[in-house]
DNA sequence: CACGATGTTCAAAA
DNA sequence: CTTTTGAACATCGT
């Protein structure tokens, strides 16, 4: 389940391979790749990797000649950097190998995640990437922006948390653990949060989500980084994965419902609903 | 063995 | 145009 501060984590190591000069792709599961295989062995083969940013939950890798390899995890999608020979990764279905011995190996057990081969004047006209909304942890996105941005909106508070083209790169955990920290109810009607609840909210986002980027993701699932070393920010959730258990505030035990078809787990006593 | 759950995005409906 | 609902993706657990 990468999300933002997953995708974060995975972008920060990939820059350990700037530098390297794509040499060869094996695949068994050629789907992966738009818009071909073919299109990626003619055009990846010979690119060097000059950076690497994250937008929304998507990686870019920038290559030499305005190329650019994108990538998205999806739900189970992961990648990992390796020395040649390295012993195997489970669920591998893409491996791109580099010059000096080094590979990247992207590893997708429900083999959802997808990787594009596109000119970096594509990708910027790419629909997909235009739409994409508000980076939450861009430090010119204040306070007033959030409340702006929220204050039109009409529905529920977690699909609108997850609407992408709203804000982008936030999912079901970050979601779950952004409506705990605001102490809203998941299925509140934006329309009916105060002045204070949306800078609690924004506040609350803000913290959440740079705590678990510092922490280097969650680790839920099968979430490791591009080392094969997992995140912490898993022992900070206080609603995520905790149906049924004890609230760790109060002790209550936390609610399961669905909320924009996507389970939902929270404390019925510390998040209000409005 | 059939079905539901899983997270995300896209298509279609309201 | 905005918001909600449904489908699809592939696999695993019940």
């Amino acid at each position: 389940m990468p999300e933002l501060a997953e995708v974060q984590t995975i972008v920060s190591d990939l820059h350990h391979l700037v530098g390297y000069t794509f040499k060869s792709i094996q695949t068994d599961w050629p789907k992966a790749l738009s818009p071909s295989l073919s299109a990626f062995q003619k055009n990846l083969i010979g690119k060097k990797i000059i950076a690497v940013h994250r937008r929304a939950k998507y990686i870019a890798i920038e290559l030499s000649d305005d190329w650019i390899l994108l990538i998205h995890l999806r739900m189970s999608g992961r990648l990992f950097i390796r020395e040649k020979g390295h012993k195997a990764d489970t669920h591998v279905h893409v491996c791109f190998e580099f010059d000096r011995n080094k590979e990247l190996r992207f590893s997708d057990q429900r083999k959802f995640g997808r990787a594009w081969m596109l000119k970096k004047s594509d990708y910027k006209t790419l629909p997909e990437i235009k739409k994409l909304g508000q980076e939450p942890l861009d430090p010119n996105f204040t306070v007033d922006d959030f409340k702006a941005r929220f204050r039109s909106k009409k529905g529920k508070l977690k699909a609108k948390l997850l609407d992408q083209t709203l804000l982008a790169g936030i999912g079901n955990i970050y979601a779950d653990e952004i409506s705990f920290a605001a102490g809203l109810h998941p299925q509140s009607s934006l329309e009916n949060l105060s002045e204070s609840d949306l800078e609690n909210l924004y506040h609350e986002m803000r913290r959440i989500l740079e705590y678990a980027v510092q922490a280097r993701g969650s680790s839920v699932g099968e979430f490791m980084d591009a080392f094969g070393n997992i995140g912490s920010a898993q022992k900070m959730h206080y609603a995520y994965g905790r149906k049924g258990l004890p609230c760790k505030v109060c002790g209550t035990t936390l609610h399961g419902i669905k909320v924009a078809q996507r389970g939902t787990s929270f404390c019925p006593k510390c998040q209000e609903l409005k």
